[in-house]
DNA sequence: ATAGGGTTAG
C-alpha cells in the first residue's frame, strides 16, 4: 500500500499550509496512518526542511521567505533540494540567493553547487564557485575538492583537474577514482590505466567498484583485452566479482574489446543480471557483428520476463541493421511504437540509420523529417544513407542544410560527404568544401586532409593534392597511399615511384594499401619491371602477402603488352580465387589486342561471378561491332534486354569558370548547340578525321549510327564546349562516367595539338591528360 | 547533510 500512497501523494501543485490535500487520494478505506503529519505552526525551519526533503521545491521557497535570517544549513538543504530534484539551475539560484543573503557558504555548500555546474555545463558558474572556495579557505577540504576534479574533466578541462588534483593536501578513493574517470571520459584511456595503477601504490586501501569500473572503460578506449583480463584477475582476487555493475562493465568491455567469448562466459558465470547486463551482451554482439547471436540473446532475455527498454532497443537495431531485409528492423520499429518510446532522439536516430543500412532510404527520410532536436549524429547517419544509395546530390544538399544549423560537423560528417563531392567530380565544389572545412578549423586534421587529397586527385587537381600534402604538418601513411595514388591515376608512374622512395626515406612503413597504388602507378604508367619488382618486394622486404588487389594491378600491368595467354596463365597459377575485377582486366586487355575469343572466356567466367556485370556486356558488344559480327550483337542486346540490364548512359560534364555543363551523346539540350556542333564539325575535319562507321561495308543499325558519330559523343560535346567558353591556352576538365572510346581518345590528342590546349579527360579509373598529340594513358587504358 | 560508478546511434 505505501508505494501507491506515495506516488499519490505528490500532487503537481498542492498548496502551501499542510499536505492534508494529499490525504484525500487514500482511499477511504485506508486505515493507514497518513505519510507524514503537518508541520507544527511556527517551526519554519523544520517546514523548509521537510519539503525540499519531499522535492517540493516552490513550497520551500515560500517557507523559507518565512525565516528570519536563514543559515548556512538551511541554504545548503536548499541548495541540496533543488539538486536532488533534478533542478541544477533551481540550485543555482538558490546558492546565489544564500549569497545574497550574506550567509557564508560552507563546506557541505560546494561538493553540490559545483556538480551542479558540471550537470549544467557552466563553466563560469564553476570558476566562479572555485574562485569562491579558494576565497573561503575550504581548497583543502577533500568533498569540495574532488567535485571540481570532477567538474573540470566533466567539461573536458583535464588539465584544470590535474591542476586541482595536485594542489590538494590529501587524496582520498574517490579523488583517485574521479581522476581515472576523468581521463576515461576525455579519451585518455592510457592516462587513466596509468593513474589506476599509481592510486594502487598509493592507496594502503584496495580498489573498490568504482575505480575498476572506470579502468574497464579505460581497457575498452586502448582496446586491451589484456589489461582488461588483468583487472578481472584483481577483481577475482578481491572478491568484487559479485557487484553487478563490475560484472557487467567486465562484460561490456571483452565485447568493446572484441573478445566475445570472454564476455559470454562472464555472462554465463553472472549470479545475477540486470536489464543493463543484457543490454551489454545484446549490443556487444551487434558490435562484433553477429546479428543472430544477438536476436537469440534477445528472444532469451524476453523469456526470462525482462522488461525490453530503449537502450535494448537502440543495440537490437544495430543487430537489425547487418540483416539483409528491413524485416526485423520494422518489427523493432512497430515495438518501440506500441511501447511509446518516441519520440526520444537517440532511438529514432538509431531506427534511421537501421534503414539506410538496410537500403530503405525513403523511411530514414521519414524519421529524420520527425525527430524534434536532430543531434550532429542524426545528419550523419542521414547523409550517409543517402550515400548508400549513391544518391550523392541528396547527400550533398543535406550536408549543405547542415551548414545551417548550429552544429558542426565533425570528422564523421566530413569522411561520409566528401566522397559524394569526389564522386560528383566538381572541382569547383571541391574548393567550396575545402575552404570550408579549412574554416572550420581542420586544416590539421590529418584524416579530414587525407580525404581533402583524395578528393582533389579524384576530381583532376592531382597540383592541388601535392599542395595540400606538402603543407601537411603530419602525414600518416595514408596521406603517402593517397599521394601515390594520385599521380597514379594521373598516369604519372614516375613521380608516384619517387613518392614511395620518399616516403620510405621519410621513414615511413609501406602497408598493403601502398602497394596498391604503387602497382596501380606501374600498370598505369607500363612500368613492368618495376612493377614485378615492387610486387616481390611486398613479400621479400615487408613479408606481405600479395592480395587479390594487388593481383589484379598485376593483370593490368601484364596485360597491358604481354601476351594474353601469358595473363592467363599468371591468373590461373595466383593462390587466392581471381574476381571479376581480374577477369575484367583480362577483358579489358583483350579488348585492346582485338582478341575476341580470350574476350569471351574472361566474360565467361565474370557472368559466372556476377551474371548482371553491364559493363562486360557492353565491352563484349562494342566487340562484336568492331568485328562486324552484328547478329552477335544483337544477341548481347536480347541478353541484356532479358536481365533488365540497360547500358549506363555516357555522359560528360565540363567544368568551367562558374558552373558545370553535362552532355550526353549527340546532346542538342544546350542552348549553344548548334555552335557546339559546329565547332566538333569544323575541328573533326582540321584533324581529318575519318568517319569509319560511314566507311565501312556492313549495315549499321540506323538506331545506332544516329548516336555513335565519334565527333558527336558526350566527351567530344564537353570538350568542345569547354573550348568555346574559356580563356585561351588554359586547360579544359572534363568527367566522363564511362570510359573514353579509341576513336575520341585518337581525336582529342590530335584536338589537343590543333588547339594548343592542354585537355584532362578524367574516366571512372584514371585521367587522360592530353597536351601536344599525346596522351598520359600511354594509349592504354 | 556533502564528492566518484555499469548499457545508448557513426
Amino acid at each position: 500500500m505505501a508505494t501507491p500512497l506515495v506516488l499519490a501523494a505528490r500532487p503537481a501543485r498542492a498548496t502551501t499550509t499542510t499536505a492534508c490535500a494529499s490525504q484525500n487520494l487514500i482511499p477511504a478505506t485506508s486505515k493507514e496512518p497518513p505519510p507524514r503529519l503537518p508541520p507544527k505552526r511556527g517551526s519554519s525551519k523544520s517546514l523548509v526542511v521537510s519539503l525540499a526533503a519531499e522535492g517540493r521545491m516552490d513550497e520551500a521557497v515560500e517557507a523559507l521567505a518565512a525565516v528570519r535570517g536563514p543559515d548556512a544549513f538551511l541554504h545548503n538543504v536548499m541548495i541540496r533540494g533543488f539538486a536532488d530534484a533534478g533542478l541544477p539551475a533551481g540550485a543555482l539560484a538558490a546558492y546565489r540567493g544564500m549569497l545574497e543573503d550574506g550567509a557564508r557558504p560552507d563546506r557541505f555548500t560546494f561538493p553540490v553547487v559545483v556538480k551542479c555546474c558540471a550537470r549544467l555545463g557552466d563553466l563560469d558558474e564553476g570558476r566562479a564557485a572555485h574562485g569562491m572556495v579558494i576565497k573561503l579557505g575550504l581548497e583543502h577540504d577533500v568533498y569540495t575538492c574532488n567535485s571540481l576534479v570532477a567538474f573540470y574533466a566533466k567539461l573536458g578541462l583535464v588539465e584544470d583537474a590535474e591542476r586541482v588534483f595536485d594542489g590538494m593536501p590529501v587524496w582520498d578513493i574517490v579523488t583517485w577514482n574521479t581522476m581515472v574517470d576523468g581521463y576515461v571520459s576525455n579519451g585518455l584511456g592510457s592516462l587513466a590505466l596509468a593513474c589506476f595503477q599509481e592510486m594502487h601504490d598509493a592507496l594502503e586501501v584496495q580498489h573498490d567498484s568504482v575505480g575498476i569500473i572506470a579502468a574497464l572503460a579505460a581497457c575498452c578506449l586502448e582496446f586491451s583485452s589484456m589489461q582488461g583480463k588483468e583487472i578481472h584477475g584483481y577483481v577475482i582476487r578481491h572478491g568484487l566479482e559479485q557487484d553487478i555493475k563490475v560484472g557487467t562493465s567486465l562484460l561490456d568491455m571483452y565485447c568493446k574489446c572484441g573478445e566475445v567469448a570472454y564476455a559470454r562466459s562472464v555472462f554465463a558465470t553472472m549470479p545475477l543480471r540486470t536489464v543493463v547486463t543484457w543490454n551489454c551482451m545484446i549490443g556487444g554482439y551487434a558490435l562484433n557483428e553477429r546479428p543472430d547471436e544477438a536476436f537469440d540473446c534477445f528472444m532469451q532475455m524476453r523469456a526470462e520476463g525482462l522488461q525490453v527498454e530503449v537502450v535494448t532497443a537502440i543495440n537490437l537495431l544495430a543487430a537489425c541493421a547487418q540483416t539483409e531485409s528491413s524485416l526485423y528492423g520494422r518489427s523493432v520499429h512497430g515495438y518501440v511504437v506500441r511501447r511509446q518510446f518516441l519520440p526520444h532522439v537517440v532511438l529514432e536516430t538509431a531506427l534511421l540509420e537501421m534503414y539506410g543500412k538496410v537500403g530503405k532510404v525513403e523511411s530514414s527520410e521519414k524519421i529524420f523529417g520527425k525527430i524534434a532536436n536532430k543531434t550532429l549524429v542524426s545528419w550523419n547517419n542521414m547523409i550517409a544513407a543517402y550515400m548508400y544509395k549513391e544518391m550523392y546530390t541528396e547527400a550533398i544538399t543535406l550536408f549543405l542544410e547542415l551548414l545551417n544549423q548550429p552544429l558542426y560537423p565533425d570528422y564523421f560528417t566530413m569522411s561520409t560527404v566528401v566522397p559524394a563531392f569526389v564522386l560528383l567530380g566538381s572541382l569547383r565544389h571541391c574548393r567550396q568544401i575545402h575552404s570550408y572545412i579549412i574554416g572550420l578549423g581542420y586544416a590539421e586534421n590529418t584524416l579530414i586532409m587525407n580525404a581533402v587529397l583524395h578528393m582533389y586527385a579524384r576530381s583532376g587537381d592531382v597540383v592541388a593534392s601535392r599542395e595540400i600534402f606538402d603543407k601537411m604538418v603530419s602525414k600518416d601513411v595514408i596521406s603517402w597511399n593517397t599521394m601515390i595514388m594520385g599521380y597514379a591515376i594521373h598516369g604519372q608512374g614516375k613521380t608516384a615511384l619517387e613518392m614511395f622512395d620518399e616516403m620510405k626515406y621519410n621513414g615511413l612503413q609501406p602497408n598493403e594499401s601502398t602497394f596498391v597504388s604503387v602497382l596501380t602507378a606501374c600498370s598505369v604508367s607500363g612500368l613492368v619491371d618495376e612493377g614485378w619488382m615492387h610486387f616481390n618486394l611486398m613479400l621479400q622486404e615487408y613479408g606481405m602477402i600479395p592480395q587479390i588487389e594487388h593481383y589484379g594491378c598485376m593483370t593490368d600491368l601484364l596485360g597491358r603488352e604481354g601476351d594474353l595467354r601469358e595473363v592467363l596463365q599468371f591468373i590461373e597459377s595466383m593462390p587466392i580465387d581471381p574476381t571479376s575485377r581480374v577477369w575484367g582486366s583480362l577483358l579489358t586487355a583483350s579488348r585492346n589486342q582485338n582478341d575476341i575469343d580470350i574476350a569471351e572466356y574472361a566474360a565467361e567466367r565474370i557472368f559466372q561471378l556476377e551474371h548482371d556485370n553491364t559493363g562486360c556486356y557492353i565491352v563484349l558488344s562494342s566487340m562484336y561491332a568492331d568485328a562486324g559480327r552484328w547478329e552477335d550483337v544483337e544477341r548481347v542486346r536480347l541478353l541484356m534486354k532479358e536481365k533488365g540490364l540497360r547500358r549506363t548512359e555516357p555522359i560528360s560534364l565540363v567544368e568551367l569558370h562558374s558552373t558545370a555543363c553535362s552532355f550526353a551523346n549527340g546532346d542538342m539540350s544546350h542552348s549553344q548547340s548548334r555552335t557546339i556542333h559546329e565547332v566538333s564539325d569544323i575541328l573533326s575535319r582540321k584533324i581529318e578525321e575519318t568517319d569509319d562507321t560511314r566507311n565501312q561495308s556492313y549495315p549499321v543499325p540506323v538506331a545506332t549510327r544516329t548516336t555513335t558519330m565519334p565527333n558527336k559523343h558526350s566527351v567530344r560535346l564537353a570538350v568542345v564546349f569547354g573550348l568555346i567558353s574559356s580563356e585561351i591556352g588554359s586547360p579544359i576538365l572534363v568527367k566522363k562516367n564511362v570510359r573514353i572510346c579509341n576513336h575520341c581518345h585518337h581525336a582529342l590528342k590530335l584536338i589537343s595539338r590543333y588547339s594548343g590546349r592542354r585537355i584532362v579527360v578524367g574516366d571512372s579509373k584514371i585521367y587522360h591528360e592530353f597536351s601536344d598529340g599525346s596522351c598520359c594513358c600511354g594509349d592504354y587504358w
